[in-house]
DNA sequence: CTCCGTTTGTTGAAAATTCAACATATTTTC
DNA sequence: GAAAATATGTTGAATTTTCAACAAACGGAG
């Protein structure tokens, strides 16, 4: 597990706790490691919610198929970032969406009930094991928030801008790349692919963005 | 603050804490109640999140409002629920909503800070409030799911009939109540509401449905 | 009971999205 | 480096939503 310290330093599950402690923990919330190719699926629609996830590297999508086969990307988790913890902590019967690989990823899966409930050791930094699950819940909750306030937009082009706004706020710089090809970002978006494409370029004929591929530039 | 102990005592942020040590920590954590008539402001967006807010008698709702003055509903806090945690956990600078009351209503307001970091006293049960804290964002997280799960879609049939399949499975029953008009239904669908009317109208004709101002049946 | 304000339903025209199909880039693979 | 596979852009027709305006139904207040 020592190899994975350097992420899991950054990892807001783990603030607070140091090095040797969290390797004793580690074995305590019964850590395990796997490695997902892209696309794999990590966690299926409908399984019973008992990990915790953490992206150790690469990055995985939260993605919803619908009846229609309609794709909706919840969220993307890259290294060092937590997913599942909602599902697992409610202790929900069916997880409502599934977990992708976005590339080639390592993951750590952490046994919930192990995390939720303290084991008679190491108590002092279970305790604060709990407070940054609390913390990092709280902060996923306003991810949610983001998406909602751009998905509920009525048209491609608010959505899209709404999206670039946050993003360019986040890398704060006008210019900056996205986590998402075409089709993904629609996905996103909850738009259509050759929409969103019209839309892209209409955008860029008005002077009001540039892009190639993934990098975009607000101007 | 007695009067209020049989909300409180089935509010999940105080779940597996006594009524006496209940009374005892409200004074630790700053509690203040105010009561709020129909359609005014508890938090507006933009203000700073100091307060967890509880609802003691009515709801309120958590809205949006954006730069063309579309209402998004985000959801309908009723008697006993908690709101504005995760932003209050997040500590973040702005509330990206605002909240208002949805009917003449009592709220209880905790100082955030006292909540997260313990006081010195009654730390057994400050470590219960923060993992009630814990479960009840992670619920929350689920609510917006669902949400999500259900303005993905892209008509506004589709937005109306998975709503309502929510709503019946909530309920443990093909007809019930929704805590909507039609426009606050439309705000919380994303849609317009001269066209849900219509769509409720076309589902009634077709057979699918029967309502009567709020009350819902599925056929 | 009647008046008045609010909510809900209805309509038609304008705007936007979806859908399917295809053209063009771009990337991957061998 | 060529072929295959994937991603992106483009288009027009059909569908759906939005918008504005008005009619009808409903609910209180007096």
């Amino acid at each position: 597990m020592k190899k994975y310290l350097a992420v899991l330093g950054k990892c807001p599950l783990f603030y607070g706790i140091k090095e040797d402690e969290l390797l004793r923990m580690l074995g305590c919330l019964g850590a395990k490691t796997e490695f997902f190719d892209k696309k794999y699926t990590v966690f299926a629609e409908g399984a019973r919610a008992k990990y915790i996830g953490i992206v150790l590297s690469g990055s995985v999508q939260i993605t919803q198929v619908d009846f229609y086969g309609n794709r909706s990307i919840l969220s993307v988790i890259g290294a060092g970032q937590v997913f599942a913890e909602a599902f697992a902590c409610a202790e929900v019967e069916e997880m409502p969406v599934s977990v992708v690989a976005n590339e080639p990823s390592e993951i750590m899966l952490l046994e919930c009930a192990h995390v939720l409930h303290t084991c008679g050791n190491h108590c002092a930094f279970h305790r604060q094991l709990i407070f940054n699950l609390m913390k990092d819940l709280a902060t996923k909750t306003i991810t949610f928030h983001k998406k909602i306030d751009i998905t509920s937009k009525r048209t491609t082009r608010e959505k899209l801008m709404a999206y670039l706004m946050h993003e360019a706020k986040r890398a704060g710089s006008n210019s900056f790349d996205i986590p998402f090809d075409r089709q993904e970002l629609a996905d996103y978006l909850e738009v259509e692919r050759s929409g969103l494409s019209a839309e892209i370029g209409k955008l860029q004929k008005e002077g009001v963005l540039e892009s190639r591929k993934k990098h975009f530039t607000l101007l």
